[in-house]
DNA sequence: ATCCTTCTATACCGAACGGTATATTAGCAT
DNA sequence: ATGCTAATATACCGTTCGGTATAGAAGGAT
């Protein structure tokens, strides 16, 4: 593996351990076998470490999540879908996700939640998108698309969370439950 | 306000902005007035400081909540006055609980996770052993207390982060809500 | 062969980190 | 008054922080 993947690699393992701010440059260098210069060269600085590790992992995931959340007249399908997406996604990159999660929940002026936020914005965008056009066909859902943006990717995060704790599987029985139990909240 | 007040309260408010790690004790000094053996003096440590902010936040919390958990024979009302007691404690302390949340998704080897975890799995314990009690009566609920716990909180958790980011007010609409999102996964 | 670019290491920077040795002040008990 | 304790400040500790100036390899293009 070449230096530079190496280099994301062991940040993204290191950051989703101990947190973006309590990992140190010299400690990631060390456990990548390289020196300071290297990653500087690569990367700038520390938080442009950081910035690329999102980029990439979150163009991934929000290529498959825009797939996934496009409406065609089925809602519950729909659902269904980016809720598997968003599973498997963190199946394959657990570290990624676990580090994405805990950036989001950071405080309101702190380096990580802006620098996730941008990308967070945009999955809602794309999950709000899907529940205008669905709208369309379910007249109650109307003037609500945020909330239930926000609503879904929370019950979403909520499974992931048991997940990443090794509390649940997020096999196909779960992603079920999951859309069951966003859809009780928009019925009723 | 005393020294010792007066640190615990600049202290909550910069790691609720900023984060633990992000913080130092030289800004929290400055921010309070006073100098660092003041601050070594009351609470030994950075650690130390953290710990008493937990424990007397924490401490109050979960003395709230296991009087709200008390299962009489009607869960659907015990249900609703916890979800009410998170709720109203949060609208008293948003900076407290936005930094415990915080520190509940900071990485499984984070200093932060750490000095919380305890604290959490105890409110875990209270809703786990009121759901047990409740399952006396439940058949159906044998075996679950504790993802039922887990998948409780998770909700409640959720609509005090939408309040926390202004989008939702937190009012007994949404207790009802809140209960009504959870119950739907238990008796279905 | 030489030049240019890319990549990497040695060695270092000033600043900030968490923490403390020492001394002084204030209040209180004797 | 004296001595004891709690509380506070000045000034400093060694370490680590993020980041860099400089120079040497390495490799391809001419």
């Amino acid at each position: 593996m070449d230096n530079r993947s190496n280099i994301l690699s062991v940040a993204l393992r290191l950051f989703s351990r101990l947190g973006y701010e309590a990992v140190g440059v010299q400690e990631i260098v060390e456990e990548a076998g390289i020196t300071k210069p290297t990653l500087y060269h690569y990367f700038g600085s520390k938080r442009g470490l950081l910035d690329a590790l999102l980029e990439e992992n979150f163009t991934s995931l929000m290529e498959d999540v825009r797939k996934a959340a496009d409406y065609q007249g089925d809602l519950p399908m729909t659902l269904q879908k980016v809720v598997e997406t968003f599973f498997s996604f963190v199946k394959n990159n657990k570290e990624f996700y676990r580090m994405q999660l805990a950036m989001c929940f950071s405080g309101p002026g702190s380096e990580t939640l802006e620098a996730c936020s941008g990308y967070n914005k945009e999955i809602l965008r794309i999950l709000e998108s899907m529940f205008m056009r669905a709208a369309k066909d379910h007249g109650n859902m109307k003037g609500r698309h945020r909330r239930y943006a926000f609503t879904f990717l929370g019950i979403i995060n909520n499974y992931i969370t048991l997940f990443l704790g090794s509390h649940i599987k997020l096999d196909t029985q779960e992603i079920f439950q999951a859309v069951h139990q966003f859809s009780h909240g928009i019925y009723s």
